[in-house]
Order: C-alpha cells, then sequence, then structure tokens
DNA sequence: AAACATGGTTAGCATTTACTTACCAATACC
DNA sequence: GGTATTGGTAAGTAAATGCTAACCATGTTT
C-alpha cells in the first residue's frame, strides 16, 4: 500500500528532508555519512530518515552496524501522477477560459 | 520570486488543502463555497486558503465582497521540475546499477 | 441609515514537529 | 572477553500547526 500523498507531500516539506534526499541522490550512504553534512545531531537525522522511511522516499539496507539508505524513486510515484494530473487540469481550464474571451470578443452581446 | 520547494510541499502536506485544491480543480469558488463541503469553520478555512496563497498554488479575485479562489499551476512548476529531474536521476542511478551487477555477473573476480 | 452577507483577523488551545541530551542494542575490532 | 563504532529510541522542550470562538471591516440591499 503507498503511502498517502499529504504524508510524501509533508515529507518533502521540510528542507533539511529536502537536503537528505538531495545527499542520497548519487550513490547510497550511512546515517553518520549523511549527517555529516548537517548541522545538527546525529539522532535528528535518524528522525528524518525515519519520515522519509514512513513516506517511502528511502528504503535501507543493514551491513553489520552500518545503515545504508538510498532513495526510492517509486515514492514518488503518487505525488508525480496527482501532480501531472493536476497540472494539465490546469492548463485546460486555462486554455477554456482563453477560448471563451476570445468568443465574447469576437461576439460581444 | 517563486515559493521554496518546501514551503510548496509543506502546503500540499495537508489533506484539507489538497482537497481544496481539488474543489477548485474545475471553476474559481467563493470561500464560503469552497467551506460548505468541509467539516470545519470558515476561519479554518481562511488559514488554509492564506497557506495556499503564500505558497502561490492559489490566487484570489475580490469580486464586491466575495472572495473568488482558482488554483494557479504556475506554483506547482518548481516542484515539478524537482521531481522531474530527481525522478530522472534515480532511475539513471538504478539502470547503472544493474548494468554494474550485469558486468559483475559476466565477469567475476 | 439599518440590517445582512461575506470573509479576514485575533486570541486561545491542544497537538504535532524539530530538535537536544542521555541512553541502549548490536556488531566490529583488539 | 572488553571496548569502540554505529545507529536507533526515549524523555524533555520550544516553536509551529490546525483548529474554534469572538470580533472586525467592507460591501450589499432594502
Amino acid at each position: 500500500m503507498p503511502a498517502t500523498l499529504d504524508r510524501v507531500a509533508r515529507a518533502l516539506g521540510d528542507s533539511t528532508r529536502l537536503e537528505i534526499l538531495g545527499a542520497l541522490r548519487g550513490d547510497e550512504q550511512t546515517v553518520g555519512a549523511i549527517a555529516e553534512g548537517f548541522a545538527m545531531t546525529r539522532p535528528a537525522i535518524s528522525q528524518h530518515l525515519r519520515v522519509l522511511l514512513d513516506a517511502e522516499l528511502v528504503a535501507v539496507r543493514a551491513e553489520g552496524t552500518r545503515n545504508y539508505y538510498r532513495s526510492t524513486p517509486d515514492g514518488l510515484a503518487g505525488l508525480r501522477a496527482w501532480l501531472e494530473t493536476f497540472w494539465d487540469d490546469a492548463l485546460d481550464r486555462l486554455a477554456g477560459e482563453a477560448a471563451k474571451e476570445e468568443a465574447d470578443k469576437g461576439a460581444p452581446t
């Protein structure tokens, strides 16, 4: 079952978490390596990773005591789909309004 | 200046606000008309609309005492762009890993 | 002008969020 | 076995969030 749309959006709604995803853009990273890039404690990063996990935006792979996190694009699929249809609908609506205005101009009562 | 990515995502990270955007999918709506669809007071809706306004996901048009809200797809452009590149990068990475695994299988040391 | 309609703003509240410090569990290393 | 390393968890806290009730401002209608 995919995470809800608002859960995914909420997970993305924090600059720290966006930066974490940015850090995972290349290869997978250990928690420690991720945390090094931030001016906050490791537990804080751990908690952010939990939120991203719950939103299914990342996944973990344990190797010994190290936990390697990687981003999982699938988690973005739902939001992506919503955004596309919403976008398309909005453009259709704008096109419709433009056409209507054109018609009004052509035949003003 | 466009709203920041996390501001937009945060605005989307609430089911009520997602529903409001859904209600604005068709035509523009007055605040009262929007509020009718929800089991909460009008001020609450007003506050949600403020968040959406700040994220530039909606715009208002005043007509007398009525305020007509409409969704503004432009506000989603930034998030959309981020999502696309992030998505593409992730797919490239997956393809790269698959290729690497294939190579490892072909010539295991 | 008086009464109504519409909707933004304020103050107050309970809950959630983003942290910190302290602690615990599990594996690696000697 | 003892001791680092690595990272998740718990308790506590300050700030932000999502509401409500009360109020105010503006425009409309008669």
